[in-house]
DNA sequence: CTCAAAACTTTACGCGCGACAAATTATCAA
DNA sequence: TTGATAATTTGTCGCGCGTAAAGTTTTGAG
């Protein structure tokens, strides 16, 4: 079989037996050919093994099929997880996504954008970074690409997905002070509105529990959570500063770090006799079931999130008209009981 | 100011005064110009904010600035690391990655091939999933583009860069032996070379020291690393089949499972007095420091792998030439010594 | 000031494909 | 069989840019 070089979709209509707009009209939607021609296209495709140029193809689509993905930090499993979530649901729909990690930069996040635009996209999902955001550069890009935000609602973008966070702080409040000391408050570093959310979720859940919120503050604008609630936790029960035996994280990962630094000062802890401290988290970050011991926390309900958020895109670009208003989707926290806390 | 819209390089070149093909040139490296035309260039590159179309760009360049980085599983967080020093050296370097994730699944791999392909990459750096992988598609691939895999040694691509499994096994067999009782091999599941070559690692370092082997076999080709080693772990000690009170795992992901497994049931880790068990991974994953307790591990030179892979593969772009024999570039681990065991 | 080299401009072509209009052919119901 | 309709073919244009050739201007050394 000579088997000649097939690069173009004109060497392979010549090939098939097609005439090259009828292929392009296959490849553009399989269903919109006759199904005899279809045939003829796939048996010729599983021959020469052509795939179009996807630079001439999307330079010439008024629309192309690209969707940027852009997540803050792609170490945290919380947003790899999110992140192929969300692939697998674009894929399926027929769309192209593309991901970009910030790595907690804001410097990133900027080049990130810049790179997306460039490539025309259809639609954007974006993770903001949050205060380390560049908020000015961030808008200009939502005015011409329909955008999504999730997981950190920075009022960017044409509609916003993620979780009720005084919904589901209350939640673990409610079930800490109903169990045992009322808890205190790890914080995360303020790196953007969620932090503060639940930071002013607990204290208004406390207060509505008659308790007094005890907050254990925390600067900077670091991703490393692990490492700060580790040597900030040693640190605190070095000097027997924690407010009391129970601990709310403002997150797993910051919960992951105590918890080792709790191991490490040789406390016990747990909700059972002999237990020295109940530590509590915030997300169902995909290990918390694999922690010592396993962690009591409230889950966000991933395929929500992404399944919303996804949906509002394609909502967005098949309008193709920008809504005034801003939607904001919020998805409840379900509490999942482990033996931390 | 009429700032009339300036979409094409055409418009650009017209609003600043300078003719396209030297736009042109200034875009492919601005080093190429007089440097009174790159100023005036960069003067109106403010005023406009203008990017060249990346598709227009990539169809006519004899060779994209594009990198397809393909990893196995991006939730797995030492891919998710590798990927990260991977990506900001070809942006340093002026390149564009691109990242795919396989998911642990083949056809999700197979996939991510072919639309990279359609991109016209000059390079790919590949982690195969393994077995899993279609080594037929994946060859075929890099006939066409300068290929190097790392992590999994399937035999594909101009190159290999990874560590030495028997070395690194050698390291911590000979550690756990010279410190206590010798250790039994706790396998990862079979998904790729590494499995294999740490088992083989395991077993010529036992011999050599003397001792005899013993393996805890494990099958399928889940990644769900962690859950697997909770599991059988659990099911191990609770049975009393643990061979011996050391357990070298085949990776700490394997290891941070069964460390869950050891503390849920009641078992102390460690190397010190009243431990039952020592526990000892392979990788130094980014989150070995903070298990309860910290593991014993073997480190894998991220840095140094990825910076070689990167290295090789601009050799490889910018030669041209297919060297026909494929080389082989290992890395040894190093031994990090925390209290697990 | 002179002159060659370097940098630039002008002009033109082509990349691989989507999109469209007009002409042709295949399909299916009556 | 006939006609209407859907599907396909033929032909042609243009997307935004890289690239090359030929002509023009600028630069800097002597």
């Amino acid at each position: 079989m000579a088997e000649q070089k097939v690069q173009t979709m004109e060497d392979f209509a010549l090939a098939s037996g097609i005439s090259r707009p009828t292929v392009s009209k296959y490849f553009n939607d399989p269903d919109s050919v006759r199904s005899s021609t279809r045939q003829r296209i796939e048996a010729a495709l599983a021959k020469f093994n052509y795939t179009p140029n996807l630079f001439a193809v999307n330079q010439n689509r008024k629309q192309t099929r690209n969707i940027g993905v852009i997540v803050p930090y792609l170490a945290d499993p919380f947003f790899a997880e999110m992140a192929r979530l969300i692939e697998r649901r674009c894929i399926d729909a027929g769309y192209w996504p593309i991901l970009f990690s910030s790595h907690g930069q804001r410097q990133m996040e900027i080049n990130a954008l810049e790179t997306l635009r460039s490539l025309r996209p259809a639609g954007a999902l974006i993770a903001p970074l949050g205060r380390a955001s560049d908020l000015e550069v961030m808008r200009k890009f939502a005015e011409d690409v329909p955008t999504v935000a999730f997981d950190s609602n920075q009022d960017i973008g044409d509609a916003f997905v993620g979780s009720d966070n005084f919904q589901s702080i209350a939640l673990i409040v409610d079930y800490l002070c109903r169990t045992g000391e009322p808890p205190c408050f790890f914080e995360m570093p303020p790196v953007n509105p969620n932090a503060m959310k639940r930071r002013a979720a607990y204290i208004q859940a406390m207060e509505r529990a008659g308790q007094t919120p005890e907050i254990i503050r925390v600067g900077g604008q670091s991703w490393e959570f692990e490492a700060m609630g580790l040597e900030e936790g040693k640190r605190l029960i070095a000097e027997r500063k924690l407010p009391t035996n129970t601990v709310l994280c403002s997150n797993d990962r910051i919960a992951i770090g105590l918890l080792a630094a709790a191991y490490q000062s040789g406390l016990r802890v747990g909700r059972g006799e002999g237990c020295a401290l109940r530590i509590a988290g915030h997300d169902d970050h995909p290990w918390a079931q694999f922690t010592c011991p396993p962690l009591t926390t409230v889950s966000q309900n991933y395929s929500a999130i992404v399944e919303r958020s996804v949906e509002k895109l394609f909502d967005l670009m098949s309008s193709g008209v920008k809504s005034e208003s801003r939607e904001e989707i919020l998805f409840d926290g379900q509490l999942i009981l482990r033996s931390s806390a």
